[in-house]
DNA sequence: CAAATTTACTGAACAGTGTTTAGTAAACAA
DNA sequence: TTGTTTACTAAACACTGTTCAGTAAATTTG
């Protein structure tokens, strides 16, 4: 009976196919701009025929979401050999902007857009790609406190807090909220700030 | 020649008439599911109307930013009386957490979505909004190196942290990003993250 | 091998969207 | 009173996500 085990491979091919022409588009030309109707043009398919293999847009797009988890993941993975941790905990910092900066779509779908959340509720299962990068920056702040750099002890909050400043300051400057400043200087200052807040975490935390 | 002035009188109210269509609608029902045709049908004009009143979209909903704005400014505005300069800036953060999360769709349209700045990039005038509030954090920032709690004179970087890091806490939030911490447990852990960053504005800034 | 059934796909439609345009009726000016 | 400007709208254009009936090919059954 191996009929049955084609049938899932070119099911999967075609996950595959619909997949890579919806990133295409979106990244090419943005979610706003990129339907269904686009992506069918682009596979050479009915519209109809992508609504048998991704339930509606949501799931489509909680795919991509997904993989530009496993993009920011593979970013962060050569990490663990950098051996002094808080030296780690920065450079996790430098990535993570670095990532934002050069994938903006692929940020706003993983953590402003609320497409890929709609699809995870309505089939109501946990973040999990959410919960494994927080795991690792919780996992990289607890380094920091066993390598004695860190006195606080409650390490969520401390991830909260460390997180909460990265996405804001990536998230400003990724919605074109940092217009007070000129452009060629608006990564300078996401810079320097960068180094007051590595200074702020450094001192107290 | 009254007439003029009368018909400027009432070409405003029409404008305001709109406005507060869109704002009821917006709020009540989120910035997605609500249309021009919608608009227009709670002010029982036509959809084209809208158009003698607003170039688009775009220039509507930058109409409801700068009113968010208004709102925002309000709210911080009492914070004059408030003697002890690090306490003021607390205050205002604390208060700048309660908008957000009493404003969600507001607080979006003043810092996530692009259709307001979109508006302003197409006549191309700077983001006074912006601009002004900025200056307000700036200036609660200034009083606190005046007042010696403060050390770090470079307050355009302090700025740029601070707000980042408020900014990231709430939209992490309100994007629904805090799914790892149970429902009932969110807020108490912004709250948590908010004391720890005072604390490490105070020991460090 | 032929007939019956399942699978994969699509054209067309539904109900909406933002926006433009031609045309109309009322208000105003001459 | 006539001519012109203003305010407004019906209808259309070109889209959108999504559903569904129908078709043709692949597969299973007799």
């Amino acid at each position: 009976m191996g009929i049955l085990e084609r049938k899932e491979r070119e099911r999967e091919d075609m996950r595959r196919l619909i997949l890579n022409a919806a990133r295409e588009l979106f990244l090419e030309q943005g979610y706003e701009k990129t339907s269904i109707r686009n992506i069918a043009d682009v596979i050479e398919y009915s519209p109809a025929t992508i609504y048998l293999y991704y339930k509606d847009k949501n799931e489509l797009f909680f795919a991509l979401h997904e993989e530009a988890f496993l993009k920011l993941m593979e970013e962060l993975s050569s990490l663990q050999t950098i051996q002094d941790s808080f030296a780690r905990l920065i450079e996790m910092g430098h990535r993570y902007i670095k990532f934002a900066v050069e994938n903006p779509e692929l940020y706003d779908l993983m953590f402003i857009m609320k497409a890929p959340i709609e699809a995870l509720a309505c089939r109501d299962e946990v973040w999990e790609d959410g919960l494994k990068s927080f795991g690792l920056l919780k996992w990289a702040i607890q380094e920091c406190v066993t390598a004695g750099y860190f006195k606080n002890t409650d390490i969520e909050v401390s991830a909260i807090t460390i997180w909460s400043y990265m996405h804001g300051l990536v998230s400003i400057y990724l919605k074109n909220r940092m217009s007070m400043f000129q452009d060629n200087q608006q990564l300078q200052r996401m810079q320097q700030s960068f180094v007051l807040f590595t200074k702020m975490i450094k001192e107290t935390l």
